[in-house]
This record gives structure tokens, C-alpha cells and sequence, in this order.
DNA sequence: TTTCTGACTATTTTACAAATTCGGTCATTC
DNA sequence: GAATGACCGAATTTGTAAAATAGTCAGAAA
């Protein structure tokens, strides 16, 4: 009981510190100063800085897995789900703290760990989309083609049309986004011949 | 003459110099050096060093210009020209030297310069897509669409299909690459129900 | 007179050492 | 036996002296 308490005192106050200020500048003795908890305490549930913060983003991660899953209506088209699950993704990723803060802390100092919790986050997004692409390929929803190519695909096409797109051009609003995905993707640009 | 020749030693030596070594890495006595020169003669042809870089990195954009359009052929239908300008423009892109040792540079240091440079060029690459694909709309190729909004999709798409996905993926062949392409953006991925 | 030059200067970058901070340990405490 | 925080070596930051560099300009060369 005292050690279940122990141990989620250390996951919250990492998970504060870590959003708060990142992965280089949390510090293992701050960390312990919110859990109110001595430094060595924390090395009994966690080996060492790296494998606490691998606990964070797995917490993230299992998160978003289950906004992913509340988004998803069997019954509806593929393209239709889709654009729900990867828009409430991005939402909860542009607004997650301690993705930002992960994101920014890149781009700024390019801490190796922020990288690699981002590219987990990224690759469990990417591994859900697979499954999801394999499951409307046996639906014949859309056409065979390798799963995994089609998710990075789709996520990155995601990405452009979010946020890359808006060095260059005007953002585009959200009904805007979701007709150009169709569009390129679903569609297709050519003219039908016929 | 005398002047005309001088100010081709100092493009030529500071191209090289770029090329070997970066923006940073490059001192203004070394590209004086290289071009037999006194340092004081280059800047009665650039003021500064950030305006020689310039000459370069439009150098490099107009060599572009003149692959892109080799591979035009007017006859020929949209996507076939388009695959066959992104092939020449991401092959040479991926072969200059300039090119290479700027993406280093970026990676590395993070020199402002370097990744200015390198958006110029690939704004000069989206700039070219746009007037095409607005040609292609013109002619009824493809739909109606903001051809801004298509060109940076396509180039991004071009990007991810041949070099992104090879951290998660098996690298595809040049065959594979020009399906995908096709079947994502011309195409579309949407089963026809018909 | 005009063109070209490299020594010169002010500023930035680097190199390095001292001081500080931090992740992780472990003898001691509770 | 679980929890702690003083302690340790390694890593990082800081302060600063030395070196390098972009840009200038007085004077040499043409």
C-alpha cells in the first residue's frame, strides 16, 4: 500500500516535470523533491533516469491508444474513421505538455532522449494506422497495398497538411483539410477519363 | 575582362569551398585564397558573405531549372512528367555537393544559413511543381485544386516515399516508388464501388 | 587614376580550467 | 526491510584568455 503510494507519487512528479521542463533540465533530485519522496526511493521502482522517463511516454501512449479507440465506429467507412482518429490525435498531440515541451526541446538542444520518446510516440501512432489499413484492405475498403508504407503515408501527409503546410501558405481550416485528404488520397488527383 | 574574370575565380573558388566544407567552415581569406585573390576584391563584387552565398545557392537553383525542364515533354501526359522532373531534381539534390554539405551543416550545427539556403531551394522546387500542376489543371489532367497546397504535398509525399520511410521500412525499389506515387496520388486508395 | 591588396580592427568563436551540477550508490536511519 | 540523503565520480556549465574571422581601408601595383 505504502509502496503502491510511493511509486505514483514518482510517476506524477515526473510526468509534471518532465512537461514542465523537459528531459535534460528534470532533474532526478527535483523529481523526488515533488514526490516528497528521498532520491533513492526512485531507484527502487525505476533503474535509472532513462527507463522513468520510458514510463512517462508509455503512459502518453496508452492514452492516446484509447482516444484513438473511442474515435473508431465499425460501421462507418474507413476514410470516415480515419480522419476522426488521426484529428483527435494531433489535437491531443498539439496539446499534450509534455509533447510540446519533447518537441521543442528537440528542435532547441536535440537531446537524444526527447527524440527517441517522440519517435515512440510517432511509431505507436503509425502501428495503430497500420492496423487499421490491414483491416480495410480484408474489407476491401480500399485497395492491397503494403500497410505499413500506406500509414507513414497518411500520417505524414497529416502532418504536411496541419502544420508544414503553414511556413508557406495560409493554414487551412479544418473542413478544408479534411476534403483535401480525401482528395489526394482516397480520390485520387487524375481526371477520370470517362 | 580583368574584372569579369576576377569576380568568375571568386564564384568558382567560393562554390568550391562551400561545397567542401560548408557556410560556417568557410572563411572569407580561403575563398580569397582559392581564387588568387585579395580578400578586399570580393567585396567590391559582394558585400558581405551571406551575399556570395546567395550567388551560389542561385547557382544551384538554376542548374535545377534547367534538369526540371530537360525532363518536360509536352506531349507526354502530367504524371509521367512529374515523375520523371521529381526523379531528376531529388537525384541531383541528393548528389550535389552543396546540397549534401548544407544538410550536414543544418543536421550538425544548426547554421541559420545552411537551412536558409536549403529552403530556398526547395521553395524553387515547389515553385516549379506549382506552375506545372497549374498547367495540368488548365489542361483537365487533374481536378481543380490550390496548386500551392498540391506541390508541397507532392514534393513531401516524393520525400517520404524515398527517403523517410527507410528508417521504418525496407528502402523500395525506383519501380515501387513510381507505383505508390501513382496509385496514392493519381489514383487514390478508395476502392471503386463500381 | 583605377584596381587590387593584405595588414589591421572589432567582434565572434574557441579552448580550457575551475566550479557547479547531476545521476546513481550505499551506509545509516526509521 | 523500506526509505533516505550525504556522498562520489562523471558530466555540464561558467568564466575568461587566446585565436580566428568578417569586413575595412591606406597604400601598393598596374
Amino acid at each position: 500500500m505504502a509502496v503502491v503510494d510511493r511509486r505514483r507519487q514518482v510517476i506524477e512528479a515526473a510526468a509534471k516535470s518532465f512537461s514542465l521542463f523537459g528531459y535534460k533540465a528534470t532533474t532526478m533530485d527535483q523529481v523526488a523533491r515533488i514526490a516528497s519522496v528521498g532520491k533513492g526511493t526512485i531507484y527502487t521502482f525505476f533503474s535509472n533516469k532513462e527507463q522513468l522517463f520510458d514510463e512517462i511516454v508509455h503512459k502518453v501512449i496508452l492514452e492516446m491508444k484509447h482516444i484513438a479507440e473511442r474515435e473508431i465506429r465499425r460501421d462507418k467507412p474507413f476514410f470516415d474513421n480515419l480522419q476522426r482518429v488521426l484529428d483527435s490525435l494531433l489535437e491531443f498531440r498539439s496539446e499534450h505538455e509534455l509533447i510540446i515541451k519533447l518537441s521543442q526541446e528537440k528542435r532547441e538542444f536535440g537531446t537524444p532522449q526527447a527524440q527517441e520518446g517522440l519517435d515512440k510516440i510517432e511509431g505507436a501512432i503509425i502501428g495503430y494506422l497500420e492496423r487499421e489499413v490491414e483491416h480495410a484492405i480484408r474489407q476491401g475498403e480500399i485497395k492491397p497495398c503494403d500497410p505499413k508504407v500506406i500509414s507513414v503515408v497518411m500520417l505524414k501527409l497529416y502532418i504536411t497538411l496541419t502544420a508544414e503546410l503553414n511556413k508557406l501558405h495560409a493554414p487551412l481550416g479544418k473542413e478544408e483539410i479534411k476534403a483535401y485528404f480525401r482528395l489526394i488520397l482516397a480520390e485520387g488527383l487524375a481526371q477520370q477519363t470517362m
